[in-house]
DNA sequence: CGTAATATTGAATGAACTCAAATTGGGTGG
DNA sequence: CCACCCAATTTGAGTTCATTCAATATTACG
C-alpha cells in the first residue's frame, strides 16, 4: 500500500530490492500513527529502542541547551527514519520530535535487526544513515561559513532536491509546514533576521513563501546564490 | 605493538574484545606512515578505499567552498579512525587532511572487512561511527547556538576529554599541534576573532596556550562558561 | 468571530568581521 | 651560532551583519 512506498522509493534509488526483501520490509511499516504538531517522539536521555519512519510532515532531531536555545540538527521529511541506529547508543542525546501534524511508523528494535539480517537491507539502511551524516556535515558548513541569507537559500534547495525524490514537489513548488522559528533554530539565526532575509530572497524574485507553500521561482539562482551542490545528498543514479 | 594500543584501547573501552579479535586488529594495524604536515590523506571526488587510523598528530575532515572558505567539520587525534564507513558511498564529499606531522595507519577495504566480519569487532568500529555522529551534532549545536567565547572553551573541553580518554593528558595539559587559524574554521569564526577570544579565555585565568601546548587551569569553570556536558561522547562505562 | 500564535517592521545595540600593521616564533642556511 | 625569512600570533580601528527589544499586522484555529 501507498503507506511504505515512499520508503521502498527512497531506498531503491540505489540498488533494487528483491520481491521477498520488499514484502519484509512493508510488512513492518505498520500501523500507521498521526502524531501532533510539536510532540516529541523521543527525548534527550531516554533509552532508544523503536524507530520511527516518517511518511508525511515534518519532524526534526533538535538540541535544547541553557537558556532554552534549540538547535535543529536535522529535518526529516516523508521516506525518513528518525536515525534507525541511534538505538545502539545507550541513551539518546538529544530528542526528536513533530514540526507539523505527522503520520508516522514505529519500527520495533527486533524488527530493525530482523530486516537487518537481509543484506540488501542492510546495505541500504546503511546507505541511508551515510547520507544522514552527509547531510549533516553540510548543515555544519553551512552555518559556519555562509550568510544568513546563503544559510536559507541553501537550506531550501536541499529541500527542494529531498522532497523532489519522495515526489513531494510539483513545479519547483513544495509544502513547507513549519514555522519561521523552526528554520531560524536550524540555521543558527534569529526569527526576526530570518524573516528578514526571505523578504530579501523574494525581493530578488527568488522564491515566494505563502501559507507555508514555498515556490523557487528561480532554482538556478537560488542555487547559485547559496552556493548549493547537491553532491553531498549522494542521490546520483 | 605499541602502535596499535590506541585504537584497542579506544574499542575496548565499553565492550572487551577476545584475544582473536585484539590479534586481527593489531595485524593489519601496519605498517605505520609518516605523513607531513598539512598534506591531504583523501580528497573530495576521490572513490574512497581505504580508511587511515590516527596514531599520533591531528588530522581533519573539512570542506572548501567558494571564496576560500573552509570548514573543518572533524578533528581527528590519535586513537581516531578516518571514517571508516564512508568507503560505501561513491566518492568522497569532502577531504581529509592533516593539520600537523602525523603517524598514520592505512586500512585496505578488504582487511575492513575482514575485521568487520567479527561481531564484536564490528559493533566496536560501529560505536565509534555513532559517536563521530554524536560529536558532528555537538558541533553544529557549537557553531549554531554559542558565542565565539563559548564555542572555543567548549572545543577545548572536548578535547580535554577525548584526549584524556586515550591517555594524551597530564595534569590538565595537553599538546595542541594545530594553528589558531585551523581552530577558528573549526568554529566558524575569523582567526583574528578567535585570538581575541583566546585572549579572554586567558585573561580570565582559565586556560593557559602557549606553543601549542594548552594547559586547563581551571576544568569546572571552562566547562560551566562554556555550556560544556561530556554526555555527547558516550564514554560512561 | 475572537484569541493566541505567527509573521512583519522599526530602531538601537552588539558581536564578529575586515583590513592593516606590528610583533613574535620557528626553521634554515651560511 | 647568528642572521634572515616566512608563518603565525597579536593588536588597532572602522564597518557590517545579526541581535535585541518592542510594537504592529496577519494568520490559524477552535
Amino acid at each position: 500500500m501507498a503507506t511504505t512506498n515512499l520508503l521502498l522509493r527512497k531506498l531503491e534509488r540505489l540498488h533494487p530490492l528483491t520481491a521477498d526483501d520488499r514484502e519484509l520490509i512493508e510488512r513492518h511499516s505498520r500501523p500507521l500513527r498521526e502524531v501532533a504538531i510539536r510532540q516529541d517522539l523521543i527525548r534527550e536521555g531516554d533509552v532508544p529502542t523503536d524507530v520511527f519512519l516518517i511518511l508525511s510532515g515534518f519532524a526534526c532531531r533538535y538540541k535544547m541547551i541553557e537558556g532554552g536555545r534549540r538547535q535543529i540538527m536535522a529535518f526529516f521529511v516523508p521516506g525518513d527514519f528518525c536515525d534507525f541506529q541511534v538505538f545502539i547508543l545507550k541513551h539518546m542525546d538529544h530528542s526528536i520530535g513533530t514540526l507539523s501534524r505527522c503520520q508516522v511508523v514505529r519500527i520495533r528494535r527486533d524488527a530493525i535487526l530482523e530486516m537487518t539480517e537481509r543484506p540488501a537491507i542492510a546495505r541500504a539502511f546503511w546507505w541511508a544513515s551515510l547520507v544522514d551524516a552527509a547531510v549533516l556535515r553540510e548543515w555544519l558548513v553551512n552555518i559556519g561559513q555562509r550568510t544568513a541569507e546563503e544559510r536559507i537559500g541553501h537550506l531550501l534547495c536541499e529541500l527542494l532536491v529531498r522532497l523532489q525524490a519522495v515526489g513531494f514537489v510539483r513545479d519547483n513548488s513544495y509544502a513547507l509546514p513549519i514555522s519561521q522559528t523552526d528554520l531560524a533554530d536550524a540555521l543558527g539565526v534569529t526569527v526576526v533576521h530570518t524573516n528578514r532575509m526571505l523578504a530579501v530572497l523574494r525581493e530578488q524574485g527568488l522564491i515566494t513563501l505563502d501559507r507555508h507553500e514555498l515556490l523557487v521561482r528561480d532554482v538556478e539562482g537560488l542555487k547559485r546564490r547559496s552556493g548549493f551542490d547537491p553532491n553531498y545528498l549522494h542521490l546520483e543514479p
